[in-house]
DNA sequence: CTTGCAACCGGAACTAGTTCCGCTTACCGT
DNA sequence: ACGGTAAGCGGAACTAGTTCCGGTTGCAAG
């Protein structure tokens, strides 16, 4: 049934027991669902019962609440990292940049508690760096875009920019505050270009 | 010291029983004592004992932790907002800005848990604007002085700004992040001044 | 002083996340 | 096949915030 697996390695599986992967797979398969039926609220208990396994495993393979979040959106988060090209290919950098932006906003808004979990992954300075680097070389593909025409100007770095972003997220994501993220994405633009 | 207190009301209480209040003022004594003795951490139940009455006193005066935390350092918060005239008459119009941004930044991330309190204080739609509203005025002052000299730009409402330090005061809470704070709140003054 | 009652009190109970640990089992070497 | 063992498992227990409600009390009217 679940689409994508098939053939080799769906996704960075280091070795785990068999057992132990499969119930990996269950576990982002009934976090998914339940997210998606009944938002971030959704409780860590139920869905270890979903997914027929104890809390003590889910809490092995993801530390914390957030962490699972951050799992079961990761695909998704590499979509929106992969768009960044294309979209520093068909648009003016500024422009690129700022779509790009929007976007992070809009999944970060839409996806019920994933600001949080972007807080974690963005703070704690765990293993779990890769989806940072991720989301830092989006941006920063996008910045080096912009930075070619408005020489001079050092600042801005693409780690900055995501931090940012991340703060937008966190207090936008409550509720339909998608004016306020639309405004405040617009500013930290005005900041990091010279318009 | 505590300037405008001495006469009539030293805060809002509003009519409230005897008993009441003198818990009320227990409560935020034996709150202040725990946060600085052992930072946000502290618990309410421990709180609660502290100040001689249940957590069912404590909740029914401080609804949550965040409010909690949010009036043990409101007259604080409240001095802030009070030095921005000061620095507005003194300053450079930019400077006066910046360096009342990096108080604002500073304060919140040297107070343990404060970071979360404004994010309830921003987000929540409750009673609590009366704090909001006084942090936007501040900012409206000091944007009033900076929109003077550069006109033409209608962009950056006192209430975005106030967001936008809310969230990098998210970002960088968590341990030393000083640095970034400070790097994040250079940008944001870029955004709002055309420089 | 007595009485009525709304406001108030305390803490047990509830909720949800996280940790701990004794038992089980997949896997590898023999 | 077989046995040893490290990896894995489940869920009871723990923690901390928050809610609920039966009992109490300040206060003012009579």
């Amino acid at each position: 049934m679940s689409s994508s697996d098939g053939a080799g390695t769906t996704r960075g599986h280091r070795s785990l027991r068999a057992d132990a992967r499969r119930n990996e797979d269950r576990l982002l398969e009934a976090a998914a669902a339940a997210f998606a039926r009944e938002g971030a609220g959704a409780s860590v208990k139920d869905i270890a019962r979903a997914a027929g396994v104890g809390v003590g495993t889910l809490y092995r393979r993801f530390p914390s609440k957030e962490l699972l979040i951050e799992a079961v959106y990761r695909h998704e988060v590499r979509r929106l990292c992969d768009s960044a090209p294309h979209l520093a290919a068909t648009l003016p950098p500024v422009d690129a940049l700022r779509t790009w932006m929007e976007d992070f906003i809009d999944f970060m808004t839409v996806k019920g508690g994933m600001a949080d979990a972007l807080r974690v992954v963005l703070t704690d300075d765990n293993e779990k760096t890769h989806t940072r680097a991720l989301l830092a070389d989006a941006i920063a593909h996008l910045l080096a875009a912009v930075g070619e025409r408005s020489p001079g100007r050092p600042r801005a770095d693409a780690q900055d920019v995501l931090m940012a972003l991340g703060g937008i997220s966190l207090m936008a994501s409550s509720e339909g505050r998608r004016d306020l993220a639309a405004r405040l994405v617009h500013l930290l633009l005005h900041g990091v270009v010279g318009t």
